[in-house]
DNA sequence: TGCCGATGATTGCAGGAACAATCATAGTGC
DNA sequence: GCACTATGATTGTTCCTGCAATCATCGGCA
């Protein structure tokens, strides 16, 4: 039995993240949608889009970035489509895979929601979290990330040049 | 704004955040289908009633609790009671709410389904968090909790063979 | 080369979710 | 007590989302 107890400090601990979360993604969502005219899962595409090189993402890389349904994407990508804030290019090493592609409109959207969001994720995270607390929130749930998606866990933030 | 940058420690915490909490929402969802029978989504709602009184709450004090819609918990309490792990009761002290009750049934589910979870919770997160850790997340996540639900009610432990 | 399992993108479909409207009841001010 | 507003639960509606199926293409292998 011992062994079936959950420690009560991990417990507390991820039973906070699970609220702390959900009231977090509401806020920053509800917040987006009212002062930049788009949804955090937009915004989350257009992130990963910029960062990437050249601005663009092969859809499953970029489903698999954002923890997120291909079937799922395909349709969320639609919707950018016809806002022009994405397009589609075919990807020519391999014909089965398209490119999602940031557009011009798209950055500019982007630069104008981030201004937005990131003072939403200061206000009520950021300011909640001293640099030794955000170091240990990005150690743990790095360790979480390479633990369920090892191949993914590096992909967006280094780029090897070589 | 004054300062309009986000620091780089702050982002990368709470973009490890995004991403873990939606790998790990999956697999301990996923885990909770294939062991216990029931989605992560249920186990929330029964473990608030263990923990409440009574094993009971009004339905807008367990949205609230759950960070969920009361359209949403109306038909997934619906859906519970179904199964039989939930009954509704009048509150006799305020005609228009109703309590959601856990049931002998619920109880015992919860119970059987407890093992599998925590399980999961231990593996895949407080294996990766040190006490340290654990207390930082603790800390920073229950200061986002008490910036936006300020008015919720404190988080409870369960422990059912207590 | 030809076969065959794996992978990429999309679509059909079904379940899940929130918003707005609705109705009943509670609380407040007068 | 009465009017008015706020709150609790539900339902209608619409959108979101993922799974499974489908089709095209890739890559390994004989």
């Amino acid at each position: 039995m011992a062994e079936e107890t959950l420690d009560t400090a991990s417990e507390h601990a991820w039973r906070a993240v699970l609220k702390g979360h959900a009231l977090l993604v509401a806020r920053l969502d509800a917040d987006l949608r009212a002062h930049a005219g788009m949804a955090l899962i937009d915004y989350d595409v257009l992130v990963q889009l910029s960062e990437a090189p050249r601005r663009r993402l092969p859809m499953a890389d970029l489903a698999r970035a954002m923890v997120y349904s291909r079937s799922g994407l395909t349709r969320l990508v639609d919707s950018l489509e016809r806002r022009s804030l994405v397009t589609r290019e075919h990807n020519s090493t391999d014909r089965r895979s398209w490119y999602a592609v940031l557009t011009g409109q798209g950055l500019a959207a982007l630069e104008a929601a981030w201004p937005v969001h990131a003072a939403g994720v200061r206000a009520h995270f950021a300011a909640h979290a001293d640099p030794g607390q955000a170091r240990a929130i990005s150690a743990v749930f790095g360790a979480v990330i390479a633990d369920l998606a090892p191949d993914a866990a590096e992909l967006r933030h280094f780029h090897p040049t070589g």
